[in-house]
DNA sequence: TATTGTTATACTCTATAACTATA
DNA sequence: TATAGTTATAGAGTATAACAATA
């Protein structure tokens, strides 16, 4: 079964179907605020990702900047920032704890001598290669709590164009 | 935040011609995951619901707890907190503030000598009026952001189990 | 013993400001 | 003057542990 089945006509919704812990709870008007939803999701993604990734230690921010940093390697980190929304500040003491763990290189850059220029090292890339096969085991665990087809069906409305 | 830093680059792009900006960058396999585009989509909600209920000084979590009140008076800390996943360590120390500002009573229960009874004050029914009225407001702005269709099916699907 | 609410600590993330060294 | 990176601080959110009062 790939969807709801038993989600009816759409009733006056108090407490029907959402029923998250606190048994018997009403939601009262916080059911009519994508926001909530969206926000307990993303924290079940949250949990779920920290803890599948813990035999490595990342946290999903890490993680982007990781997969950013690979995918353009050599960019400045103002850039990977303005790409990922991090604070510049935030990013530079995450780089700084990466380049801790000998994953991320921080090189001078011959136009700019303000700029640093960001790379994978070759540790990073073996770290990087278990770190994605435990980030695809939580992707999995996250379509398999979606369904399959709701989990594709956002992942093209949220990614896509509007 | 604009709409482009929610949703765009999703394709992964060369930066040919552009700017050594942020703008050009690959999410590389980023692209993969929806916990990346939930948190990104995720964020913007909460920036946009702290700016337009900027007026009333009311967090998301706190009107979380505001509108469960409302819609559940009598009922325990830990009744609240178990239904919107919040630690009653942190419940304890919301409550104090939404208690100094007056909106919430903490009272004696009849049964339990060791559990408070939440309620709205009348002076806190007033004030949620107003903050559910900018809520709306915060509500519309996303429903724009992410076009009405879009709003209501991504309600639908997460609303519903799990 | 277990539970409710409380205080305290630690860590992450976000948002600033101020500083340096370059441009 | 403006920008890239750094350091520092403050606040919210999360995750604990320990405690008092009560069950």
């Amino acid at each position: 079964m790939t969807s709801r089945s038993i989600r009816g006509a759409a009733k006056p919704r108090t407490q029907r179907g959402t029923k998250p812990r606190g048994n018997g709870l009403a939601l009262g008007q916080l059911d009519r605020h994508l926001g909530y939803f969206l926000r307990r999701l993303q924290l079940w993604v949250f949990q779920d990702f920290i803890e599948t990734l813990k035999p490595m230690k990342v946290r999903p921010a890490q993680y982007s900047v990781l997969l950013v940093v690979e995918a353009n390697p050599g960019r400045s980190q103002q850039a990977v920032g303005d790409m990922l929304g991090i604070e510049r500040a935030r990013l530079a003491r995450m780089l700084h704890e990466l380049e801790r763990r000998k994953w991320i290189g921080r090189h001078a850059n011959g136009h700019d001598a303000r700029s640093h220029s960001l790379r994978l090292t070759a540790e990073g890339d073996r770290a990087l290669s278990k770190i994605k096969r435990l980030a695809g085991r939580h992707e999995v665990k996250l379509r398999k709590h979606l369904g399959a087809g709701r989990h594709k069906q956002l992942l093209d409305w949220l990614r896509g164009p509007p």
